[in-house]
RNA sequence: GACCCGGUAGCUCAGUUGGCAGAGCAACUGACUUUUAAUCAGUAGGUCGUGGGUUCGAGCCCCACCCGGGUCACCA
């Protein structure tokens, strides 16, 4: 198929711009240059005009600094002889004016090889127009990137009065913009923004742990054994050791064996998987972060939790409050305390402790929960807590001590065999934080792992595999540790007032397109 | 996996009872030297998600499928 062909296959639109590269390149101009150095970014350049302003110290005709900027084009009004166009640079968006008589003729009339979305460098003095916009009065301008598909750019309206801005037309379709994300955060810079607050809520959680004493470390992401949850693999295969792998659904088991080595605090920002459904909160990949700490148990890590849940929201966020759509969360320690049992006592107005496996079945059956075969005493306990507590759950909540049958890594609860001393943190009725008070008896963990077998055996086939290895490791001797897991984009979520985990994962899974 | 909603121009969307496929913005041509959803005049732009079927005639009705969103289920 020739050039030509394929042009001919182009949308007018798309056509247009190759048209322009055309004659960009016959005119000697660079569509895709090499580099530029800007003196200034667009806010800077706004700060200092107005720093100036202030400080009555602009020169001749009102002008500022000569500035020298690079960006992308985002808006375009041309008025004849003179053109307006907004650029954005990353760190805001500026007003240029070009004057047929300032830039000169050949350069002037070189405009109108420029669309939207191209990028380009501009340099020239700053001024306040007639309506007040702090702008640039451009001297000279060079394309930097020719851009061959324009951006869905919508038009934005801003009152004068309130500052509010109305978006005309724009990106709407979820589709697209999932899959076409560069285009999605090219237009929406409160897309840019999430995902700015996302790396800085990461960084402040990697200080967080380094100050206090934790070392950072690096699991096999590769497992032969999968552990540490109860979920469904990927499962792949290593051709040269012909054998099968899977890629981890969980770091917690490699961690306490670090912990056994005598590396006390260790912690692991991770991306973890699990081959199960889609929602608004699951990506089938995602962040977890997991840290251990010897000598601590579940109340020092509840106490751990909250220091880090205020230093992230003090260092990024600036204020002690959550935004869910109109709610307002305010974030204040210690968080509630909710034993599960003692919850869903209160919910059902009955001592659970006393009622009989068979009238839990009743109640589930009452409140129609389904999917109830073959569930035990702990499994009816959780499915009751979940649909009659939990969604309540909307200030930062630690649900506390869960039946033993649901939690085969953890600790029994010191004042009750039933239990096991176990946290979920919840915010906006979303899980974040689950931990525990380790299992360190090799002898007890060798049995909660084969009544874990039995149930695989009988059907369940999320349910955990017996790590020997892992129990070895036991048997040397795992100091009293505890141990918290995070889900980092939920966390994200939350701080963001998102409410899909879409929109805090640049790339979310989705079929492949055709 | 089940149910509901959606897929029409580059973007945002209309499309009546089945009867020539539409608007706004963007694009293109022209006018305009402080505009800002610039304005004014004109032009062009379509695999109506895909494949079948019914019909003289399908964007619209029927069947199957693909993709997405939402709800539920599943899910430490």
């Amino acid at each position: 198929m020739s050039e030509n062909q394929i042009t001919d296959d182009l949308s007018q639109v798309l056509r247009h711009r190759r048209e322009k590269l055309e004659a960009i390149v016959e005119r000697g101009m660079e569509p895709f240059a090499y580099n530029f150095s800007p003196t200034s970014s667009s806010a800077a350049t706004i700060k200092a005009f107005e720093a100036a302003e202030a400080a009555e110290s602009l020169g001749e005709n009102g002008h500022g600094t000569h500035v020298k900027l690079g960006g992308r084009i985002v808006g375009w009004r041309d008025m004849g002889r003179s053109v307006f166009a907004h650029i954005e640079d990353g760190h805001g968006r500026l007003q240029l004016y070009f004057r047929k008589n300032v830039v000169g003729e050949e350069s002037f009339e070189a405009l109108s090889l420029l669309d939207v979305s191209d990028w380009i460098g501009a340099e020239g003095p700053t001024f306040r127009t007639q309506t007040g916009e702090v702008t640039v009065q451009v001297e000279s301008w060079t394309l930097l990137t020719k851009s061959l598909r324009p951006l869905p750019f919508g038009k934005v309206e801003t009152d004068q009065e309130s500052g509010e801005r109305t978006v005309y037309g724009g990106f709407q379709d979820q589709e697209t913009r999932y899959r076409q994300r560069y285009a999605d955060l090219a237009v929406h810079p409160d897309v840019r923004d999430v995902f700015r607050t996302r790396s800085r809520v990461i960084s402040e959680l990697r200080r967080f742990l380094d100050e206090q004493g934790f070392l950072e470390v690096e699991t096999p992401v590769l497992q032969p054994l999968y552990g540490g949850a109860s979920a469904t693999p990927f499962v792949t295969h290593h051709e040269a050791l012909d054998q099968t792998m899977y890629l981890r659904i969980a770091d917690e088991l490699y961690l306490k064996r670090l912990i056994v080595g005598g590396l006390d605090r260790v912690y692991e920002i991770s991306k973890d998987f699990r081959n199960e459904g889609l929602s608004r909160v699951h990506n089938p990949e995602f962040t977890m972060l997991e840290w251990y700490q010897a000598f601590s148990d579940y109340e020092d890590q509840m106490d751990l939790v909250e220091r880090m849940v205020l230093h992230v929201l003090d260092t990024v966020i600036g204020e002690r409050v959550i935004r869910l759509g109109e709610q307002e969360i305010p974030v204040s320690v210690p968080f509630r305390r909710l034993g599960l049992v003692s919850g869903l006592s209160e919910a059902l107005h009955q001592d659970v402790h006393e009622m009989s496996d068979e009238e839990l079945r009743a109640k589930a059956e009452e409140f129609e929960i389904p999917d109830l075969d073959g569930a035990g005493r702990g499994k009816l306990i959780d499915k009751l807590f979940g649909e009659l507590v939990e969604p309540g759950l909307m200030e930062p909540t630690f649900v506390i001590d869960h039946p033993k049958e649901l939690s085969p890594l953890a600790k029994s609860h010191r004042g009750d065999p039933r239990l096991t001393e176990r946290f979920e943190m919840y915010i906006g009725g979303a899980e974040i934080f689950n931990a525990f008070s380790e299992l360190n008896d090799p002898i007890d963990q060798r049995e909660r792992f084969e009544a874990q077998a039995a149930m695989r055996e009988a059907g369940d086939n999320e349910a955990q595999q017996i790590d020997d290895d892992y129990i070895r490791a036991l048997e040397y001797g795992m100091p009293p540790t505890g141990g918290v897991g995070m889900g980092v984009d939920r966390f994200v979520m939350m701080l963001t007032g998102q409410t899909s985990i879409r929109d805090v994962i640049l790339f979310p899974i989705l079929r492949t397109e055709d």
